[in-house]
DNA sequence: GTGGGTGCAAAGTGTTTGCAAGTGT
DNA sequence: ACACTTGCAAACACTTTGCACCCAC
């Protein structure tokens, strides 16, 4: 929905490449306006998919090396749900205090902030004599379909566009 | 230092392989010896070490195999700080709703519990249709040496027992 | 004795990398 | 032109597994 922040976004990375003197090659494109066209989490084999479609030259290879720099510059966040596959979220840049909560049948994900916990994680930190330089808080869970269904239709819902 | 809650967790480790009708090999028992002796956080290749010193037998896989057994049961968390391999706590049964903190230079890690943040954890989660089932808080920081020498000495001091 | 358990080495799985060819600037 | 990029496939690192032998109960 918020199309200008996530066009803003597309523009910061380019300006990222542009300062690190990388180039925009159109495997990067492809890769790129994937990214920023979603609200989605997904992981590096979803995003070679999808950026196929736009340009069937991206290799596996160009994905796992162009993750990295998206991290890098601080507005797609790497995310370790303790799966065997790591999650993207390309949501960080407006939202950089986000955490997270997962369905632990369908991987469904919902995003939420709060102020409340992120200044008792200052305080706590503070006191054990820890600069904090990330955090993360995830909540694995029964969404309200598992919880009344005992199992989940969306399964694996988000691995297509 | 609460050798006796230990004593207790190990005690519970075997009541949980009975219940399973499981068996007590050396080779588990020394696995077993080892995680309940130790309050620190291991990773997969160090309790195959550790473990090693107690019985020599000990192989990687049965280590690997008992992991699973271990973090069944209750008495031991896995916890994945995003690194390639995977740490293990023994503290979990006396305190199951401890977070961590991570130094990012020394993997040096601090537990801390925070009721507050518990109870804000539930009132988001229900507010958000989920029932919680596990919750993991991880803050990676800077500890004190970090800050002040740019470098741990700690750096792995937890390698080796 | 029997069904679970073990070590070994091979297989798996997600990710990284060496290399020769290709391409943005 | 030159340095950065790419695809491919081989290499990696951690973890899992098939199999024949072994052993706790």
């Amino acid at each position: 929905m918020p199309v200008t922040e996530k066009q803003n976004a597309k523009q910061k990375f380019m300006d990222f490449l542009a300062k690190k003197q990388l180039r925009i090659t159109s495997q990067r494109q492809a890769i790129i306006d994937t990214v920023f066209s979603t609200e989605e989490h997904f992981t590096a084999e979803q995003l070679l998919e999808w950026s196929r479609h736009r340009d069937k030259s991206v290799s596996r290879a160009t994905v796992y090396r162009t993750l990295p720099l998206l991290t890098e510059s601080g507005l797609v966040r790497e995310m370790d749900f303790g799966k065997d596959y790591k999650f993207y979220d390309p949501n960080y840049a407006e939202h950089p205090n986000h955490n997270h909560i997962i369905c632990q049948d369908c991987d469904k994900i919902v995003e939420f902030e709060s102020e409340k916990i992120a200044k008792l994680e200052d305080e706590i930190s503070h006191k054990l004599g820890f600069s904090i330089k990330a955090q993360r808080l995830q909540i694995t869970g029964n969404c309200e379909e598992l919880k009344k269904l005992g199992a989940c239709r969306h399964k694996s819902c988000h691995e297509h566009e």
